[in-house]
DNA sequence: TTTATTAGTAAATAAACGTTTACTTATTTA
DNA sequence: TAAATAAGTAAACGTTTATTTACTAATAAA
């Protein structure tokens, strides 16, 4: 049996990510990326059974995974509330401004319904992902220190404002200074810290 | 000559929401709106060069502009902060929960490229939408009621929790029970407007 | 070394895309 | 009433889409 050559499995993935951050996934298409990526677009459906599977699977299995990992590299839930905020907060920032293509993707998840499915499929919103998030903001409202809401109202609190900074970050990557600096950030989360407090 | 017949108009506007809002934006094709809008695909293009020019046309002209009215009804300036931070989260989280195609048109400005440029045209980051918040953010900085931050950085604190919880709303308007109440928002813009303040 | 099996290619498929062409209809104005 | 003109339609345009067909290439097991 003929064996799988791994470095076009990966080219694909990679490829299709430079192109959905440069052009958006609007202008993904497989005929392109087979082409971009040296390869006959029978070779894509190998492994994907279809463009919306191939997505999916590259947003949970390329993305989110990695994304995870490193919003909760030294991160535990067993720290105090402020220390643990601005520790997720740094690994954010650092993590997806250095990588463009996985914020573009995280973007896409909340408009796309496509994308959107495989949020929630990854559970996002059930807290299966960075559970140990959820822990964290779980032992914190039960020792009163923090407001009293759901967990998906207190995500929300904490990390939309983040997102829309990083955002920001890109939007002024393209001009002579960037607004967004790291000590900014670190203000910010100062402040979203504060209003959660009782 | 021939007169204009405004209800076709119109249809081809509202059933283009009504497409995006239910199968999003990628589903909404010149064809398949012109059948569903009782319409030849050529009586779009009397009033639209292109689908481009349509789009954000649809956008700045059917819903940014109703948005920002609806966004500073009652709204002033002069008003304390924490009373017009409340008035303005009241009216956003009123009229974007009885208005999805708005919402999922503005959730789709932030990532689809071509939307995004509409934004800017529009001069949302650039303070010429929502004037009179930008104003009143000023000179309660300037006062030194509030953390001095850049007023890109102030809407993404101030806005991006309360859009976050709007999604949250509708992803929950499908189940038994409604996670997202008035009361709710109205707590998290307290906790919001307490960690801007100095 | 042959056979079986999967990886991979080039080219083709039907359907859908945005847009236009060729034409008809409805209305105003002269 | 007739000429002028823009609104609107039905059908088609060439292109691109996702996916498949028919085939070749490469390797492991026999």
């Amino acid at each position: 049996m003929r064996p799988k050559n791994l470095a076009k499995e990966e080219a694909i993935r990679t490829v299709a990510l430079q192109i959905i951050t440069e052009e958006g996934l609007e202008n993904l298409s497989m005929q392109r990326l087979a082409k971009a990526a040296n390869v006959s677009p029978r070779t894509i459906y190998i492994k994907y059974e279809n463009k919306e599977d191939f997505l999916i699977k590259l947003f949970i299995e390329e993305v989110l995974g990695a994304y995870e990992q490193a919003v909760l590299e030294n991160f535990s839930p067993e720290l105090g509330f402020a220390e643990g905020v601005k520790k997720i907060w740094l690994n954010t920032f650092q993590y997806l401004t250095q990588n463009r293509p996985s914020f573009a993707l995280l973007q896409y998840g909340k408009s796309s319904p496509l994308l959107n499915q495989a949020y929630q499929k990854a559970g996002i919103r059930q807290g299966q992902f960075f559970a140990p998030i959820h822990r964290f903001l779980e032992s914190h409202t039960a020792a009163g220190l923090i407001r009293n809401f759901p967990p998906d109202v207190h995500r929300a609190l904490l990390f939309s404002p983040l997102l829309d900074l990083i955002s920001e970050y890109f939007d002024y990557q393209s001009r002579p200074t960037q607004l967004i600096t790291e000590d900014l950030v670190l203000a910010c989360c100062e402040a979203v810290t504060k209003g959660m407090l009782t």
